[in-house]
DNA sequence: AGCTGATTTGCAAATGGTTTGCGTTGACTT
DNA sequence: AAGTCAACGCAAACCATTTGCAAATCAGCT
């Protein structure tokens, strides 16, 4: 599963946040404003899409910053809260920076084609989770929730015979 | 996260497949009924929630099994549809039989504690990934759910400060 | 500004799940 | 019974991720 960045049909929310204040948020917790640490968050505010660790690795890659550094700060950023982690059942960690304060829950539509991402607001009716922990006696329930698909390009496509993958 | 088969509540479905009508399933498209192919299968029948590969290649020790066939073989089920592929999102694939016919379509409640798992017949509202589908323009929308808490017995330990592992 | 201790980094090697190349075996067709 | 090709076992390769360790860097203090 390949994909750029830059299918951008609007600003990512993520990079309205000045890096300043991300590199605050490390300091509020003790943890040291490091050279990589700040091109990793920097990174993370202009994708407002999940990036894999490669992806970051590669786009640092003028400034040199090892892999296993970038492993390690995702660990600690997510222990922290700054970024999510999503898993789109490739086995690839995905990240996506997570906007101080505001509720930014949310899923992803996944094109199984050519990856392209459409990030979807819609979620589990309210109370589900509630519901489903009262029933099977379990505290602390979250989830996650992915959706595949054919985007509109590829199933078109498809449809017409052209070249493609079999499912 | 490790996790035993024996939390059983009841029977698993699966179970009920006789393994014969399982290879017969096997002969329709033309596959060859092999030993290993047998006995893999009747590990899937006797587990009702899903089995990893190592687990498959635990419980056929006796037979010895090699894992590279069993994971060959999870792939030729899957693309046959006769098994189905969950991802608790620890990067390791587990297997779960599909009952022929009927609707087997659903997801699990896993808790992060002590692995235990509990099959959810629950899912989205319907409609849901037709609406989704329309509004963004794609085909063949599908989803992965899966649900992570802490059971019953995991969050009683938790709170009576038990040993336990930091969050 | 310089000192110091703890955190963080880079590099290399180790893990662990999964895949693949290849020669051999064995299931199914004729 | 013989021939054919899928399937197997074994070993090596892959790839994402983790880890050990010594050197570099950051933050608080003098």
């Amino acid at each position: 599963m390949k994909g750029g960045c830059c299918q951008h049909q609007h600003l990512p929310r993520a990079i309205q946040q000045p890096l300043s204040e991300l590199t605050a948020r490390l300091k509020e917790k003790s943890r040291k404003i490091t050279g990589p640490r700040q091109a990793i968050l920097d990174v993370l505010r202009r994708h407002q899409h999940p990036v894999t660790n490669k992806e970051i690795h590669a786009a640092l890659a003028s400034e040199g910053c090892d892999l296993a550094t970038i492993y390690r700060n995702m660990h600690t950023l997510a222990a922290m809260g700054m970024v999510q982690r999503f898993d789109f059942g490739d086995g690839i960690a995905r990240w996506e920076l997570i906007a101080e304060g505001e509720d930014s829950h949310h899923h992803h539509l996944v094109c199984t084609q050519c990856s392209m991402i459409v990030e979807i607001e819609d979620c589990l009716p309210e109370g589900f989770e509630k519901a489903l922990a009262a029933r099977h006696g379990f505290t602390n329930v979250t989830h996650k929730l992915e959706f595949f698909g054919l985007c509109n390009r590829c199933s078109r496509a498809a449809s017409t015979g052209a070249t493609m993958t079999v499912p």
